[in-house]
DNA sequence: CGGATCGTTGACAGGTATCAATGCTGGTGG
DNA sequence: CCACCAGCATTGATACCTGTCAACGATCCG
């Protein structure tokens, strides 16, 4: 390794040591020391709405932080049809099965546009063998996705299209106290919800009616967390 | 520790390396140092048919293996609804959120008498940090936990009655070659498949007619793979 | 302007929930 | 040993919800 190479790993691992969102992603108990440890590059990047993280099937080298947007999970059924599995939110992992396969179990598209890291499993192999911070964050990560996929299926899987729907936002705006939301079209809200779009689109519409959401824009809304709550739990 | 105890803990050590079932089992690939290090003892019981292994908020100090049997996960909602989030068989782990939590996040119930060996959190994070290989045991865990939510949610979460019933199916006889399958009682079907008892028990009666499947006991049946698989798909 | 994409709405059919009644089975106590 | 009960399974009738098919409106962009 040429002292060029060793400048830039030095950048890097700074780089991730003053980082705004650290708290959030994956390296966030790390120390001086184990920050140390890291010798191959973490990559910075971002995607537009729309474009592909990685296909299922992909060969997982890499997993992901999402430094901001938000990114879908879209699983594809045997008989052609497709489900979102997951809704991946900011300082949230992505990929994470990278650890444990040779290949991504779904694909990862992007909602809003997007800014990673990316990070070389090798890398987390290696920080995971040497420092015991790492793989607390870890165990905390995989205990995150199965709680998360728990509520996915108590929660928005099961009961009337109306009560699904009213979770689904509320799922959304989760932290958010002022109640914005992103709101997904309503193809999204059916492959989330197991519903047809016309069905999300007649819920949705319904919603606005009653005043039970407002739009701001396109994809981003209000929601009223009260008349919301009252609904699911009805 | 005086002597009586150092033998308790070697027998233990030398029961697990002993397991019939350990290729299945958390300890599949620790080695004889790694069992060494084992000095808390690995306790084994069982339940009967209908008893609870623990309660949701329960303190959760331990994770535990199956042997042999069927459990249950049971999580409730705030409706007072319940919602069947997961069946653990032979060789799977219970209460992993234990190594992150201080609280169970289910109810775990019997299905089938079941065997469990029981190790203590605190034994399992001493292993973790001095071995490497029980490490990726648990992610391989982990990342089963993962797997089958996605299942859940994507093939017995979407779909008509008919085909989420006989996706269980082949889901619960998923290895048994002879199609040898245990049969939950319909109100569980509901509550797997988010239906309700009447509907489960609807379809199990007509595939009972239609020959797709047979009852050898109360609650064990054989599949028609191919009859099931056919419908799935259609 | 025209086309493409997405959202909305209506009519109707089919699936499922709901309510209610009846069989079935295993266990209990007389 | 049998009658009876409790719990589970089955079945029917009906209403409601949702899927399906189809048409139309809104918005964006070339």
């Amino acid at each position: 390794m040429d002292s060029k190479q060793i400048d830039n790993v030095w950048k890097h691992g700074k780089k991730c040591e003053q980082c705004a969102i650290r708290n959030l992603v994956l390296f966030a108990d790390l120390d001086k020391n184990d920050f140390d440890l890291i010798h191959r590059p973490i990559n910075e990047f971002e995607l537009a709405v729309g474009e592909t993280l990685y296909n299922q099937g992909d060969c997982s080298d890499f997993i992901f932080t999402l430094r901001s947007g938000l990114i879908k999970l879209v699983s594809y059924l045997a008989d052609g049809s497709v489900r979102i599995v997951r809704i991946i939110k900011k300082g949230d992992v992505v990929g994470l099965e990278a650890l444990d396969n040779k290949h991504y179990l779904h694909h990862a598209v992007v909602l809003e546009e997007a800014a990673f890291c990316r990070i070389p499993v090798s890398q987390i192999k290696e920080l995971n063998e040497r420092s015991p911070h790492l793989s607390k964050q870890l165990t905390a990560r995989w205990q995150r996705v199965i709680f998360d996929a728990d509520v996915w299926l108590s929660q928005l899987s099961s009961g009337f299209a109306k009560q699904r729907v009213a979770y689904l936002l509320l799922y959304l705006s989760d932290g958010n106290d002022d109640g914005e939301c992103y709101l997904p079209t309503r193809e999204d809200i059916g492959a989330m919800l197991a519903m047809t779009t016309e069905t999300a689109s007649r819920v949705i519409a319904d919603f606005k009616r009653k005043g039970f959401i407002k739009l701001v824009s396109a994809h981003q809304l209000i929601i009223n967390k009260e008349s919301l709550n009252e609904l699911c739990e009805s």
